[in-house]
DNA sequence: TGCCCATTCAAACAAATGTTTAATACAATT
DNA sequence: AATTGTATTAAACATTTGTTTGAATGGGCA
């Protein structure tokens, strides 16, 4: 189980980079993509190595198990989540409260739905919260807190309250809430009657969802 | 597979009500607490079995399978969840848009939060939708979509537009996101710093989500 | 060339899991 | 009392699944 914990940078010693690791990035990107598609638990080592035209023994090689693949895939995820955080923050700053908050809608919904994005990352991440593995801990704490935090800071100007109000954490659930929508209604959403998730462009999504949010706390500051 | 279809009602030819379907319901409550709170793939029969302190064969008897059984307390559920549709047209019924809205809202909220109600069965129906079985399509059509159009009406009426103009549907995917997020994050938000999910009690969070969906939908119609 | 090292591969293993089977118990009916 | 049909049970079965093993491969280097 804990044979191999410290693979992440795997085989570097001799950089034979040409079909080093290759077999390593690809496992990484097939187990990345079936485990936001299907979960942890309905994805076999099997299935991966397929996908990845590896042999089944390349998993436990080069990761240590599936859990190590599931921490790699991880880790990865994570670091690109907080590079969106950042780039949110960068967006907007030195705006006042409600600009910030629309940049901050504004890079969240090209990074979630632009073709350019590993939109993966995110499902892979919503997935996460609703099925936790011992994984959330540490997601919660290094990608959700900073990011709950900063939401909050601007709603906080916003309502002119402060910021451990118990209005602002709940008017940043709402706004992150609708995000989290815009993944799983993918799915779903084609069943009901619209043809292809949430209607409408990415600019227009995230239009929408900066009105609504920036609506929705000006009713809650005016109760 | 399909051995043992039409076995909803089981052995109900003789009616020995005392142990005769005290079994097949123990695993029907197991089932949907162990499904709700792990999923499809994380729980076993045998795990199932052993909380319904039935044997290992029981689920076959009774069910068919571990399929059907995962069916009969989606059917369940499904009941449950129209039920909870049928009360907030209910509880609106000759009202305004606006409180039709609110009543909504506020009829939700209490089903999904409140003690005398059966949280689990919304918990494994945010877990059908964010990790679609077979199931999906007839809780789609059974369930959201009735629930999405009678919402839609209500926001219809309040953008002044018609009911498939796209505002519409990503206002009343904004409102019912707010919903998901109180599920997911009873788990997640004791991470973060609040200490029991979303801040105040049910009421409050109610009347948090009614003044939120109504501002935003204000900022929406007011672009 | 010959050795060394990381990597790949087919095969096998052990544990877990959904399902089946045959026997038994029990209550109602004939 | 004998029979019938339902329910329960322990044991076994067949598959799946994560992991391990030992041999083979192939390139770099003395």
């Amino acid at each position: 189980m804990a044979t191999h914990e410290l693979s992440t940078s795997g085989a570097s010693s001799t950089g034979k980079s040409s079909e080093d690791r290759e077999t390593r990035a690809r496992l990484l990107y097939a187990a990345a993509r079936l485990f936001a598609e299907r979960g942890y638990a309905r994805v076999t080592v099997r299935d991966i190595c397929k996908k990845a035209r590896a042999n089944v023994a390349a998993v436990n090689y080069h990761f240590g198990g599936k859990d190590g693949l599931y921490r790699a895939v991880m880790r990865h995820a994570m670091e690109t989540m907080q590079a969106t955080t950042e780039a949110a923050r960068e967006a907007g700053r030195d705006l006042p409260a409600a600009d910030r908050i629309r940049a901050y809608v504004s890079v969240f919904a090209e990074r979630l739905l632009g073709v350019h994005h590993e939109t993966w990352i995110h499902q892979l991440m919503l997935r996460e919260l609703s099925d936790p593995t011992p994984a959330l801990t540490m997601v919660a704490e290094e990608v959700l807190k900073p990011r709950m935090v900063y939401l909050s800071s601007a709603i906080a100007e916003l309502l002119h309250c402060a910021p451990d109000d118990p209005k602002v954490l709940r008017c940043a659930l709402s706004v992150t809430s609708q995000f989290n929508s815009l993944l799983w209604t993918k799915g779903v959403a084609k069943l009901l009657d619209a043809e292809d998730g949430v209607p409408g462009s990415v600019d227009e999504i995230a239009e929408h969802i900066a009105q609504f949010s920036l609506g929705g706390m000006s009713g809650v500051k005016s109760r």
